[in-house]
DNA sequence: TGATTGTATTCGCATATGCGAATATGTCAA
DNA sequence: TTGACATATTCGCATATGCGAATACAATCA
């Protein structure tokens, strides 16, 4: 029980689950999460930790940077809410404009097309 | 965003994963959450209103008791994961707990039987 | 090696949260 | 009305949380 609802306080943040939003499309490095949420560094790499630690969430470095992607849900309960934040969360004008700024970055750093 | 990060949040709490394992078979008054929990009245109450303000539960008065029940959920996101808490609680050791005292409770309450 | 860039962690402080104890409210019955 | 009972709310305090600023760590490159 004490296991569950910590995994679900870890999405009772704003912020963490616009992260994951961004995260459904692909992974992404603390960079790039950055630009998305217009928002600090250490704010940015304390929330992915966050997520990392309650299982949401898995990072890989590669070189200098650290890939963030979504973690094999562990349990039922978890991959049910990623299913139903998959189906909602796009749709909210939040993720859209982390979405937008996304892009923009993307396209300035790699020159590659974004959806 | 925010909204559902709240609603969320309601859930990050083992005291009212309990509550909503409870209610899941049906509605209770404030007492018998009490007695299935094992947890003093202010404590119960508390929770409960929490979980009603956040929409999880509605609770209606009938004389002096007042009778809590799990709401309708109000997004896709809500009714599924209710639908992942009702597939995974009920197998938890704390859960099967707050059944057998509930049970208890209710048969010397009401004669009743339980399952 | 030192410098630079990307990421993680620590520190300090303001705010939020959780809980028991006490108190208030609401309802009914006599 | 008063008293008894069910529930809700308030108060006070200890603990937890969130965040910016600063600092530490890691990897690459000159």
């Amino acid at each position: 029980m004490i296991d569950i609802a910590k995994r679900l306080k870890a999405l009772s943040d704003p912020t963490r689950l616009r992260i994951l939003r961004l995260l459904e499309d692909g992974e992404l490095c603390v960079c790039d999460v950055m630009a998305a949420l217009d928002l600090p560094q250490s704010l940015v790499s304390r929330h992915l930790a966050y997520l990392d630690k309650s299982g949401w969430i898995s990072g890989t470095r590669k070189g200098k940077w650290v890939y963030y992607r979504l973690a094999e849900p562990a349990d039922p309960v978890q991959a049910r809410v990623l299913a139903a934040l998959r189906e909602t969360l796009p749709g909210l004008a939040t993720a859209r404009e982390d979405q937008a700024r996304l892009c923009g970055h993307l396209k300035a750093k790699t020159d590659a097309a974004c959806d």
